[in-house]
DNA sequence: TCCACCATGTAACTGGTTACATGATTAC
DNA sequence: GTAATCATGTAACCAGTTACATGGTGGA
């Protein structure tokens, strides 16, 4: 039955529609018009990613054809698809998710207060940040390894990744400290697992 | 004539490649094992897009014989690969760049002194700062008109692009001083153009 | 003998890109 | 009437993924 897996696209338009029931339009405009500007928005990329999503039962989509300027197709999610996005959330992350790109991290981030809540978020960031103070270590001693034999280019486009690093890394200990603020806190429960480090 | 755009796997063969020779075997080394961590590796994406080139004209191979384990191809930039690598290297900077990731900005410039020299490379880090500074600057204003409307986790994801953009572009202020260390700089000329953003 | 490593290749599948097509409505 | 905006679709193309195949050499 497996749906060949969801590629990035799929869980942005899952997460989108999440928050609110939209149009194929709708969510390219966010695309194109908001912060999320990376990720397709060509009706190329979306409209078919919608129908595979609705194939594998994921999402729903009802034609509008109410008085509207032209009929539209509104998709919101199923309960399968907000299992599948829950599901993607809730992965917890390891270094490979780092090399691989920061920006799907930064969207599964987006989207997992509303879907998991304050807490699942918090652990979310200290997990994220003990992985990026380990990676960052890494790419550091790498660094003073090979100084020597690196050329200045090279040592300088490294220096910059392990500066994004850590600089993300104090981001997560910022987002933390924002969302202690935001919410009174359980009070009682001590920080369970997730810190310290992954595999 | 045009042989349908570069992908950005083929520009890092290039760069690669214009370091040194090498077969299709050390460069997934160097995709696998150095920090170039992104970027494919597998053989189903190098070998292929080595033939392209190939066929393009931008590389040539030579197979090596010799009481080697087992035969094997090296290939080295052609003068038609460099130019076509130096135009690459050589593109101004826009917004758009940095939408579309800074990884890519990133291999740019660490191929970048190699290929162009260390003034090509410092005025590289002038437009690529005035771009991030525009570009963040353009966030945070974003940020400042939306605040009261974003949820927690999504300003905060925001507020980790801001911060990672600004500490990109003291990435590049460093990197200037950086590279004037280096280099005696041969005093007079004035900086031409560059710095005054984009488009 | 068999494993590990060097080294290249390829086939099936998938999803994204660009570019074009369509068509309804509102505003000028 | 024509331009802009809303709204969806699709066809051709391309590159990357996974997974498998092949085959030579050195050492246990």
């Amino acid at each position: 039955m497996k749906t060949t897996a969801i590629p990035l696209l799929g869980y942005a338009l899952l997460g989108l529609l999440h928050q609110k029931e939209r149009s194929g339009y709708d969510l390219r405009k966010v695309f194109a018009e908001t912060a999320m500007g990376n990720y397709s928005s060509s009706p190329g990329a979306i409209y078919p990613a919608l129908e595979r999503l609705e194939a594998g039962g994921l999402i729903r989509g009802k034609v509008e054809e109410a008085g509207r300027l032209r009929r539209r197709c509104v998709y919101r999610l199923s309960p399968k698809g907000l299992a599948e996005l829950k599901k993607w959330l809730a992965r917890p992350i390891e270094r490979t998710d780092v090399l691989r790109g920061v920006p799907e991290l930064m969207l599964r981030f987006a989207f997992l207060d509303r879907a998991l809540g304050a807490e699942a978020a918090v652990s979310f960031l200290q997990n994220f940040g003990s992985v990026l103070k380990d990676y960052a270590d890494g790419l550091e001693s790498y660094l003073r390894d090979n100084r020597a034999s690196m050329p200045l280019s090279g040592r300088l486009a490294l220096e910059s990744g392990i500066r994004g690093y850590y600089g993300l890394h104090e981001w997560t200990a910022y987002a933390i400290r924002e969302y202690r603020k935001s919410q009174p806190m359980s009070a009682s429960h001590p920080s369970k697992r997730t810190q310290g480090g992954g595999k």
